[in-house]
DNA sequence: CCGGATTTGTTTTGTCATACATTATGACAA
DNA sequence: TTGTCATAATGTATGACAAAACAAATCCGG
């Protein structure tokens, strides 16, 4: 229990919250259990009950647990817990491996992304469509892959501010967190111009304000990009979405 | 600056906690700007440098501030709060008026929703379905208001859940929110038995593994839904959603 | 003698106060 | 310009006490 992360983190109550926290989302405290109580844990780890505590208060914001005094501190349902909080999402990471972590983002991104074009086409000011452009740009002039993933993973992410609903904003966020992880996500080689072709596409219908060809397009650039995945992965994705233009 | 919120809380830094966090949602604190020092927080409100403590940690733990020895504790940008979270939500719902959060949670639902449905038809377990279900069964049964929206949230919940990608889930907790502001949401008089065969109907594609089935019978549902709600608000909703079936 | 309400006790979190460590920033000096 | 140092803020440690919740023991009426 509580497994010294190799990650070095600033100062100790984040270390503290690092390992309680992936200790609990790696399943070894378990939904409605206790942890040990504060003074024990303080003893565990050799820190001061202020910074125990300090490491409760952040998992608790975060949903993962909740307190009371004398029945102690108990793991909340995995339901509860802010799954798209970047902590969270890193604590996951450590444990469930990259493939299904992908995955699942792809499921969501298929879920929302082209209805976040559809709003951006509508919503979005002069500011929000230039960040879209700086990203194309941005893909454009990279010469080396890891700078064409940043420019990528930005423009995905103006697309999602750009709905100026804060409610998409979050997943804009994990992005961060896949790009920290893999670089190899890229479109390589000869796939590389079709996919700046599709990502100017979308700019374009935003920037006309155009919903339905933005949706439209996203939903080519996303089928696109799953099967980019699927060839470098090795792994179908099951996104079940609604395939551009097909049988149906 | 840090006014009094009129809810009662058990413990003092939960208090404090909403306070500030209500502060900076609130935008009497702007972005970028720096908190006072805690001391003196701990002077404006009358408590211990624990409490000032534990509550700036739950507020990072939300994302929306970042502390750093002697520079201070400043406000992050917006686009990395965890906009999804209960608290932060019940802050923005203390501000704007609540038609403009149904706008937006509707647009999210458009968005998601579809796909959820279509997920949870491929993945859903027998409990989940079970569960999806019970509430049909409870809006059935519903004889006040009350408990058919009860009933009625319950089964959305269901769905997102049903879908076993957690990172859905946190839209289903958008739902308690809601639902603990208003219960003026309901499908009412007439309009009830459709919703009522219209619920069915997805749960019934589901229950059958039908993915198309389960998205079609939800964007329907959604449409609908958008109508009564336009009918009680009186107000228009930017979904910009593909409306089934009719022009496009 | 029995059953239910009440009291008391104990454990754990919650709060306070104080002292000191650490770290960035900005001013001053080389 | 660069390096050093003072300073102001957050970070950490410790010890004490308050409050709450659960459980056991106790009290009292039947």
């Amino acid at each position: 229990m509580f497994q010294t992360s190799n990650v070095l983190r600033r100062n100790v109550h984040s270390q503290v919250t690092d390992r309680v926290g992936g200790s609990i989302v790696r399943g070894e405290i378990g939904i409605g259990e206790t942890l040990p109580p504060e003074m024990q844990i303080c003893e565990m780890m050799d820190v001061s009950r202020t910074v125990v505590r300090e490491a409760i208060r952040t998992l608790t914001g975060k949903g993962l647990i909740e307190s009371r005094p004398k029945s102690g501190t108990r793991v909340r349902p995995a339901e509860q817990w802010n799954q798209l909080d970047p902590d969270v999402l890193r604590w996951h990471l450590e444990t469930s491996d990259m493939d299904q972590y992908l995955a699942k983002l792809f499921q969501l991104r298929t879920a929302v992304e082209p209805a976040a074009a559809a709003l951006a086409a509508v919503q979005a000011s002069e500011e929000d469509i230039a960040r879209i452009r700086a990203g194309c740009d941005g893909m454009d002039a990279a010469e080396i892959n890891e700078e064409f993933v940043v420019a990528d993973i930005a423009f995905h992410q103006a697309i999602y501010f750009a709905t100026r609903n804060e409610f998409f904003w979050p997943i804009a966020q994990m992005f961060e967190i896949t790009l920290r992880q893999s670089f190899a996500i890229a479109a390589t080689g000869s796939h590389r111009p079709r996919a700046l072709i599709e990502h100017r596409a979308v700019l374009d219908a935003i920037a006309a304000g155009d919903a339905d060809a933005a949706r439209e397009t996203t939903v080519v650039l996303l089928a696109h990009s799953a099967d980019d995945l699927v060839r470098i992965r090795g792994r179908e994705f099951e996104t079940t979405a609604p395939r551009p233009a097909r049988k149906r």
